[in-house]
DNA sequence: ACGGTTCAAGCACGTTTGTGCTAAAAAGAC
DNA sequence: GTCTTTTTAGCACAAACGTGCTTGAACCGT
């Protein structure tokens, strides 16, 4: 009976307006009407397929988290089907934690836009529940990475959450730094951190 | 001649007032009739004394980040003046690190602020100089400590800034973590990551 | 051809923001 | 007391925001 548009396809357009007005203008730029101009609509037009800005910003939180996330998981399965110790498998980590920075232009504004969220989850609490399940998706993959990495396969609870935690908190400091410094961070020096960090990793299971 | 006020403790108080605010609803809220409420005072008054809103914000970024770079100029005083390898030295090096983390109410607000400006200044050209202040002196600080501790002392440029910059990402991270997901991020587990990053520091110097 | 439903566009209202400008109040100097 | 200068307070305006609501346009099924 209707005009026939592919709802879901116009939703995925305005949320892609979204990350560009975020990663190049901040999220407090990210209103309706800036929003409806990159998308080159009217705001009656975007606020038909999002009831209020609120839906609009925590649907695009979540359409950056499962993409993000599903890199995580592709990356991961890749890992999983290589040996350990293999040049390739730590090809395959170095991949996988590559996902996390900026580097590309895709990667990057990815990042913006996570780093955004999830900074202002911090005060709006209707970012709250997204925020909380970006951490757990993220800490997962972490988490099983470092068990597979450890030498001595992440026995020990507590020294395991503390490994998956320090990697997670390096991750997020590189791509803190990545986005904010670019000019004293290079994609070479993060190699470099990453290698060090997982050399750290499987090299000191026995002191403490 | 005139009414004298002490303008510089004025200028003090309404920074104070600024920093409440971006703690605890966002550096977004920070506008002049905001902080003029929380420092009780009005609009105009607070526009006496900082002659636009921006000047007021990099301002307020300029007290935060001295803040910070003198509890770790003192930090490093403490240190440097302890025997490497001795358990007070080692402790001196937690209270170092710890000063970048949220782990009491006047750490959390300046952690706050501090991350709240450095993300902004990404977009706000107006913080992008203080921004650059603000990571020299972190990394100078830092710097010199990673040379400090490394068991060669820091020979080999390159791999003195690897080091540097690994820990530096690994406190960023540990930082933002702790204010967006303080549950599940306890001082304990930051204690425990900045040992096992210390660990880490020392104990790989030949391999690679 | 036409009716009914969805899509697109926009108006209008109340808030909030930064800022230019004005003007009253306060207090030491004379 | 009077003057002068700082301090405090506030008004007014344009801009931008979210949102309730209304109005055309488009189009599929009949």
């Amino acid at each position: 009976m209707p005009k026939i548009v592919d709802a879901e396809a116009r939703r995925q357009e305005v949320v892609e307006a979204v990350f560009r007005i975020i990663a190049s203008d901040g999220l407090e730029r990210a209103s309706l009407r800036e929003v409806a101009d990159e998308a080159a609509l009217a705001v009656g037009s975007v606020r038909h397929y999002f009831a209020s800005s609120d839906e609009l910003l925590v649907h695009s939180f979540a359409v950056v988290i499962d993409r993000i996330a599903g890199r995580l998981e592709e990356a991961f399965a890749a890992v999983e089907s290589l040996d350990p110790g293999s040049a390739e498998h730590h090809a395959a980590v170095l991949t996988l934690l590559g996902q996390f920075l900026p580097l590309d232009e895709e990667l990057a504004v990815d990042a913006c836009v996570w780093m955004a969220f999830r900074h202002a989850a911090r005060i709006r609490l209707v970012l709250e529940q997204e925020a909380a399940r970006s951490h757990r998706a993220v800490a997962a993959v972490v988490g099983r990475l470092v068990m597979r990495l450890m030498p001595d396969g992440g026995s020990g609870q507590e020294r395991l959450v503390t490994e998956a935690e320090r990697l997670l908190a390096t991750l997020d400091g590189l791509c803190m730094h990545a986005l904010l410094q670019p000019e004293w961070m290079t994609a070479e020096v993060c190699r470099d951190v990453l290698t060090a960090h997982l050399d750290s990793l499987v090299a000191l299971p026995s002191n403490r």
